[in-house]
DNA sequence: CGTGTTCTTGATGATCATCAAAGGTGGTGG
DNA sequence: CCACCACCTTTGATGATCATCAAGAACACG
């Protein structure tokens, strides 16, 4: 492999996310759909960054000079309050895209909850490639519309489930982006702390820790270290959420 | 005026909304920044309806076969629980765009409050459009981001404030949707239920009713007819939507 | 005018927030 | 290597908010 190969591999890699080992094909991120001549020319303009666990990858109200992806990580999309307080919008995790808006403001703050692998791309040379590349235009709408999905279903689990049913939700929402990136280990990572997932909730920390407590006691799920957890009966959780209701 | 004019001018009308008076530009809708050129190319696809109360636009997870721009009326938009029962994830007015979907299958349903008067795009022939407008393509992405915004500050109504907080907020959105379409009435039109209210903000009608009661005995708002209700004191309301919180 | 739907109001209680304090964990620097 | 410190987590006690159940009032419609 020539030099030049290696390095667009590698970035391809940082601004698509990873290539599936069987199928070849890009899984996650930015350019899933583009040929390879697009992606390289989308490719030339990115940056790579590796940054530290609680480093703002954006602030909320801040110029939106550029658009994300997560190579490596986990990030959370918060929202700040008039009283101080925060609400997560949403966990984001390697693979997914942060920071593209219509506006020229970030609606919200990004702010890393592990050390992490970023590709960078400035806004500014993004107008450009959405001309010439009209494909990659739908595929931010594509995005876009994925992320109204899983907004409005948070919208559903906050509103109209009990405590227990929203940290059900949760956990099995982490389960599904790990499967979503071919994670085959069963022990989940949960960097967030019980703040953060209260926060997503609508919930108190005592409350979300009072939760999982109850849910590791009757064998739903294991801890085997911080940070980690593991789902050991998916059906009682699914019941959870699709039983218990506020109402 | 000749005939043909007159018919685009209603089309016009018809699938973009009104015209402001005063500067003449488009404020709603799908075609807002599109050149005439493309806008009359667009509208000879569409078709206009005038549908009864109660109709449904479109049912949770039929195909996707049309968009719709909603030209007189109001809608809200809906998702089926396992329980049987709804959250509505949002409330549309004229000159707002329902129903684009990147899937195949609309993931929620409308449903008329009012009689109301529509448009009516194929969903094959608004791809065809797509194609010869990439302009028409970044649109859709703006209306999108749009919506995104709106269903992440219902989040946070819905996750961190009180009862009357969120009600407040409803109020105080009901009032800024109009403030959209130019009605200088400061009297709304407020067609959803009582259940309607509570299926959006996370309460039981009760509550709700409760609530905007408590309102009008303390002179903030009035309502001076079924469906309808005038904001008395926008101050005390945003001061429940600032201060009245969870945690 | 009668009937079904929506709205209001009351009484009661469950859920979850709040306040408080103690036990863990990881990281830092002496 | 250990001690200390900051932060996170757990657990308990108490009470406010809001759901639930129930019944009557107002309204819309045919």
């Amino acid at each position: 492999m020539n030099p030049l190969d290696a390095a667009r591999g590698l970035a391809r890699d940082a601004l698509g996310g990873e290539i599936c080992g069987t199928c070849g094909s890009r899984v996650t991120g930015l350019c899933r759909p583009l040929d390879a001549a697009t992606l390289d020319d989308v490719l030339a303009e990115a940056e790579q960054l590796d940054l530290p666990a609680r480093n703002t990858l954006f602030e909320e109200g801040s110029r939106a000079g550029h658009v994300f992806t997560l190579i490596q990580g986990t990030a959370k999309l918060t929202r700040l309050l008039p009283d101080g307080r925060q609400q997560v919008l949403g966990f984001r995790f390697a693979g997914d895209v942060l920071g593209y808006t219509a506006s020229d403001r970030y609606p919200f703050a990004a702010e890393l909850l592990t050390s992490a692998r970023v590709c960078r791309l400035e806004r500014r040379r993004l107008d450009g490639l959405l001309r010439r590349y009209p494909a990659l235009e739908r595929r931010f709408l594509d995005l876009c519309v994925q992320e109204l999905a899983a907004t409005q279903e948070q919208l559903v689990n906050v509103g109209r489930r009990t405590a227990e049913g929203r940290v059900a939700a949760f956990l099995l929402s982490l389960a599904e982006a790990g499967r979503r990136r071919n994670q085959a280990d069963p022990v989940l990572a949960m960097p967030m702390t019980r703040a953060d997932i209260a926060d997503f909730l609508g919930l108190t920390l005592e409350t979300v820790s009072r939760t999982v407590t109850a849910f590791r006691r009757r064998g739903w799920v294991r801890e085997p270290a911080h940070g980690r957890i593991e789902i050991l009966r998916r059906d009682q959780l699914v019941e959870l959420t699709e039983g218990a209701a506020i109402d």
